[in-house]
DNA sequence: AAGCCGCGCAACCGCCTGTTT
DNA sequence: AAAACAGGCGGTTGCGCGGCT
């Protein structure tokens, strides 16, 4: 059963609140005390809706907030915090006398979160993001010297290292997505042994609105042919029980910029690495060369004109595979 | 000086839960 | 038991401001 919001009713101002408003209901609340909101507006004389009355009382006019930037002290204590309770932001401001929930969240989204990321932590489960991100400089060194590859051919050894290398990068880079994706999907009772389920992470990708269409399909045809459309969240049945065989299923339709995974702000890493391997040389498609992942993939790909992302073109009946999920522009090859 | 851009924060929105009718 | 109400919560948006080019 749905109720109609509050402020629904016509002519109920909105926006910033002014001086006169402020003092309206200051007043009111000093003469009367916070009543029902709902009846509280037309009782103060102001025209808004009792919610944002509220809100404008809890999170600004309250004589006991606390104003001005978090101490180092409540900064540890909104991390400690944060790592018990999440995001439960009323949680956590009810440890820390005069600063409201929506503070915190601010104070969260805007510094913490970032200074976390910077650490090298994960600010969703606090711990250490994968050696991966360690790693990383090394790996992006590596990859940058396949750049001259055509002029500078390295030896078949160096050639196998970076190989390696690379293909490493890849699959903990795509396992780190996935931890990620997991550690920010709320029903933990469901996790198996290993942390998390297939479907899960499945549910959580398809949870994430479509960036671009597939350049070959639009979605109407997608549907057309049974196929999953990631985006709209639907709760039909997998096809396939496992993780790893949807990956490579064709049958998995998406098509997505790797601005995906922006909060983690991995995406750009990651391009960067796979744009400067593994390409095929016989015909400039790109190749994910990795049995692991993509056992059945045989996607043949082509790009009519290089740098335009438009141009890019797939198999699969025009069904793109998974790692196109990831990656703008490279698109990779099963070589298998 | 003007325009652009990113950041911080107040406010809104939609959903959820508990209470009342 | 069901519907309506009220308040609370977390996510998101949009505006103002300051710094940079």
């Amino acid at each position: 059963m749905g109720r109609s919001p509050c402020c629904d009713e016509n002519g109920l101002k909105k926006g910033p609140w002014t001086p006169e408003e402020d003092e309206k209901l200051v007043d009111h609340i000093k003469k009367h005390g916070q009543g029902s909101w709902r009846a509280l507006p037309k009782l103060a004389g102001l025209n808004r809706c009792g919610k944002s009355c509220r809100l404008r009382w809890t999170n600004y006019l309250r004589p006991d907030i606390k104003r001005g930037k978090f101490s180092q002290d409540e900064e540890q204590t909104i991390l400690h915090l944060h790592s018990i309770h999440g995001n439960k932001w009323s949680a956590i401001a009810t440890h820390l006398p005069g600063r409201t929930d929506n503070e915190i969240k601010n104070f969260w989204n805007t510094h913490l979160k970032k200074k976390l990321i910077q650490m090298g932590f994960d600010p969703m489960t606090h711990q250490p993001i994968t050696d991966f991100f360690a790693s990383l400089p090394q790996l992006m060194a590596l990859a940058n010297l396949r750049e001259p590859m055509e002029h500078h051919p390295l030896d078949e050894h160096a050639m196998g290292l970076q190989a390696e290398a690379l293909q490493l990068a890849k699959l903990q880079y795509l396992q780190c997505l996935l931890q990620s994706a997991a550690s920010l999907i709320p029903s933990a009772n469901s996790y198996d042994q290993n942390g998390i389920t297939d479907l899960e992470v499945l549910n959580l990708l398809n949870s994430i609105p479509p960036i671009k269409e597939n350049p070959v399909l639009n979605s109407s045809e997608l549907e057309n042919q049974g196929s999953y459309h990631f985006g709209n969240a639907t709760s039909q049945p997998l096809h396939h029980p496992s993780l790893l065989s949807q990956l490579s299923a064709p049958q998995v339709p998406f098509s997505y910029q790797p601005s995906l995974n922006t909060e983690m702000g991995q995406a750009p890493f990651l391009t960067t690495i796979l744009s400067q391997g593994d390409r095929n040389p016989s015909d400039s498609s790109w190749v994910l060369p990795s049995p692991t992942l993509a056992p059945q993939a045989a996607t043949e790909t082509s790009i009519s004109n290089p740098g335009d992302a438009s141009s890019i073109t797939s198999s699969y009946g025009g069904v793109t595979s998974w790692p196109e999920l990831l990656f703008e522009g490279p698109i990779m090859h099963d070589i298998s």
